[in-house]
DNA sequence: ATTAGCACTCGAAACGAAAGAGTGCTAAAT
DNA sequence: ATTTAGCACTCTTTCGTTTCGAGTGCTAAT
């Protein structure tokens, strides 16, 4: 699609306006703007509304972007900034605040996300699939409590509690240390199955029957480990726009509970911002909505996303922006994070 | 205030009939439901006004309960019933299937009680004010960090990550272990303030500046300890409720948010549900919800509250009998968690 | 003390007119 | 060939009016 230079403009201003006042533009404000007469405005708009880019919401109202043109906005048009020099620290003052673990970090991204952008946020871990079991440790908890602490070369660490009905001396405690690092060290993290673990029991002979409490939850840990989660806040900001309805953020807030689905929107090219439009989420539900994703990096790999979910009416220079440097620190933060270890 | 019989059953329809339908109930309805005819019920609706127990939105309109009205039902005339067989069976297997920390229990609670009711839960965990510390543990994550675990006595277990800028060997964190345990076993978990690390710190000499990282996380680990924190959940389930605008949505889960206030509205009287109503909560915001509060005993002393906060027009029967018997089922299951110990 | 009957009240819904923002089109200006 | 001024037209919004009906309050009969 090849616009001329002045429809680019009539077409931002249009998107501009709606996205800052959320009533349709007439083609006087436009006019004052692109600086020629409200008449010329008018014929543009009609030709923009031939070619689909914007909408009419009845003959004599303004005009109003279709997602269409959005999608030409997004992808052509819009500038977007660097990050203000403050919020630029802000953001770095929220990474390096607080615990050295990963889970924890990018929770506190995901609220910051939330706060800065006034949408809801999303933010997946990064997936342990190519995890390796770097140790698994015991400590004991109680007389018949211990926790095991599942590491992984990924730099996560997930904990289970669980409980035996016989008293955990140290002498059983260092039995187990023995067992499971000796059969685990080094191994993939995905590869600790029930069938695995079968395996592992079969070989133990008699004293397996101690073991099914520690094994089940190095089963969950690892399962835990393996998988990618899905962080997500600010939900309620979505009340403040009054274009979604009480009832259409309620079944939006549905939506987004279905994890695969969301797993599967986040699921972009790393590298930039990309931005999904209304419709182009593939679900009614969201249809007036937008996302906008950024993948981060893990020493150079593809690791996880930053995404956040707004009204199609976003301001899209504004969240690309937040998010293109966040992950991009998030990467950075993370890299450090693991070449520590 | 003493009522006739028969006003008594016709408050109490009108409470049910409000709390059902959302809409005032006319003479005609009630008239059905206690047997006399619609003249005279208008006739002792008249006086039930005249008691500020009833009011009327507009004059040929039905009734509505008044605040004080529905503190009398709640207070007099409403039957909590025992909670459905499968209803209470559901319970108990949420509170048994999991892990075996009390805080991941809360949470389990926190969602339960959110679903089971339609509004929003909130659980305060027992307090650490009187914990001791039963033992501190180091675990090395990676070549410069490890995790320090606090485990108390009241069986909450509180981790966290830190990272030295020097090469953590076995040695020094059998040293950690040494230190930390000598100077803290038995000691109640509220003493570990700046102050007294301080003096700890002054104790150990020059190994004194290995000890920053770690003593921070302990620091940090057992104010996490001490404190009461609050779950909260199904906050979304608010916007059921059509008498709820979406701006009092907004407002009302700005207030959640405060964190001391809701904790002073959780300190009730333990033993049975207590249900505060509108205004009664102390807050414009809340004037139109209510908030009913179970508090739960953990090994017969008072240790935390189970709350459910919902719009004035909630079904309090239904909702006092799921929170009377889950803060019953909690309070065993905590106990026989720390007795296990 | 209770109830039937009935006029009355008040909000909600339906309707219509007026106002106003913004358009589309035509003809003049550049 | 573009651009612009001018003007009639369209459609929503707003506001006042009317209508409708649920539900009442009161009176008189039971």
């Amino acid at each position: 699609m090849v616009l001329t230079p002045r429809k680019e403009r009539i077409l931002s201003s249009v998107v501009t306006g709606y996205v800052k006042s959320g009533e349709p533009v007439g083609s006087k404000a436009v006019a004052e703007e692109v600086g020629v007469s409200s008449a010329t405005v008018r014929n543009e708009m009609a030709e923009l509304i031939e070619l689909g880019l914007l909408e009419q919401p009845h003959t004599s109202a303004g005009r109003v972007p279709s997602q269409r043109g959005y999608r030409e906005y997004v992808d052509r048009l819009m500038e977007v900034p660097p990050l203000k020099e403050e919020s630029a620290r802000a953001v770095d003052a929220v990474l390096f605040s607080g615990s050295y673990d990963p889970e924890g970090l990018l929770e506190r991204v995901c609220r910051l996300l939330a706060g800065a952008t006034r949408c809801a946020a999303v933010v997946s871990t990064p997936s342990g699939d190519s995890a390796q079991v770097r140790a698994v440790q015991f400590v004991q908890t109680s007389r018949r409590t211990a926790m095991l602490i599942l590491m992984s070369s990924t730099g996560t660490m997930k904990s289970r509690v669980f409980h035996c009905d016989f008293d955990l001396t140290n002498e059983i405690l260092r039995v187990f240390f023995r067992v499971f690092n000796g059969k685990l060290a080094g191994r993939n993290v995905a590869d600790i199955t029930p069938a695995f673990l079968q395996g592992v029991g079969v070989s133990l002979g008699q004293m397996y029957v101690l073991m099914g409490a520690p094994m089940r939850a190095l089963l969950d840990a690892a399962r835990d480990t393996v998988g990618t989660h899905l962080l997500m806040g600010g939900q309620m900001n979505l009340l403040f726009y009054p274009e979604l309805e009480q009832t259409d953020v309620r079944q939006i807030l549905d939506v987004l509970e279905e994890r695969e689905h969301l797993a599967e929107l986040l699921r972009q090219r790393p590298g930039q911002v990309e931005i999904l439009i209304g419709r182009e989420l593939g679900r009614p539900e969201l249809a007036n909505t937008s996302l906008a994703v950024s993948r981060y990096l893990v020493e150079g790999q593809d690791a996880g996303a930053l995404a956040v979910l707004g009204p199609v009416r976003m301001d899209y220079p504004q969240v690309a922006a937040v998010l293109q440097y966040v992950s991009g620190q998030v990467g950075k933060t993370l890299t450090t994070l693991l070449r520590d270890q």
